[in-house]
DNA sequence: TATTATTTGAGAATAATTATCAATTAGCAT
DNA sequence: ATGCTAATTGATAATTATTCTCAAATAATA
């Protein structure tokens, strides 16, 4: 896991460079969006913000992290149920691991997947430019 | 890949064994989707059946694919654009890789992918049920 | 501090999917 | 083969997540 402080200096940073202004909700959103503890979803950031600021709009959280998208700084996980849940403290593709009860994500060490790239390239002739994996299972919590 | 027409009994055989009616609608996008040919979308296959079915309505195709579904015998692919597809012909989860441009879904041959399954589940403590395995690029058809 | 283009908040618009319900029909019993 | 009954269909309304709209507010600059 990256240092969340490191990576809001990052978005931030990028933020300024393209011209966009610094906003307190925005540096509210983006702050939630580098810790991406528990991998939130635009609800859970919206949730999150209504206590610090009571006229937060859900259409900020929508904008902003399409926004941060835009900048390559956060990484997008749609499932098929229509939900989705941003990673941006490791914004580049990865591999998870979602508990089916609780909804727990947690970012495993994984190998062998830049071999497994390579070994599509050649079999199919595409250019890969990136790539999703998901494993979908119950956590050691739920089991029990 | 299977045999579409296998594919088409073994689906209208669990339909039968679980209690429901074989209409000329289930058995027309069962058969679409037994094929599963491009990995078709649900509007794909309404508007494939509008010739022959001039009365079919969306409700049902999305009904009738929700049934198999329910089944196990199909298998959904939802892209964090909101975009479904369907494949019936191999229901079980399997990677794909996807052409950005085109929206070409073909079905690669890959190995490890066991191991990396046995591995994730030691280091996590999670008991894995499913996956999901994409991959994003851009076809050799689509390069020139 | 004044200026201006950007951003925000609130709600309307949109799009995909699901629910509703009267009319139809598949499959069974006769 | 026919009638019966519960399941299914078609048309449309409801729902839900996300995006759009636009007047009011505000960040960043001089």
């Amino acid at each position: 896991m990256a240092d969340p402080q490191e990576r809001f200096d990052i978005i931030l940073k990028k933020l300024k460079e393209s011209g966009h202004k610094i906003t307190p909700q925005r540096i509210a959103i983006v702050k939630i969006l580098a810790d991406s503890q528990g991998h939130p979803s635009v609800e859970n950031i919206y949730e999150h913000l209504k206590n610090d600021f009571p006229t937060m709009s859900l259409a900020t959280v929508y904008r902003t992290v399409l926004l941060v998208k835009s900048l390559g700084e956060v990484l997008e996980l749609g499932f098929p149920d229509g939900s989705n849940r941003y990673d941006a403290n490791r914004p580049y593709p990865h591999p998870h691991v979602i508990c089916v009860k609780c909804g727990k994500v947690i970012d495993p060490d994984i190998s062998g997947l830049k071999d497994m790239q390579k070994e599509i390239a050649e079999e199919t002739g595409f250019e890969i430019l990136t790539h999703r994996l998901d494993f979908f299972g119950i956590c050691s919590d739920c089991k029990n």
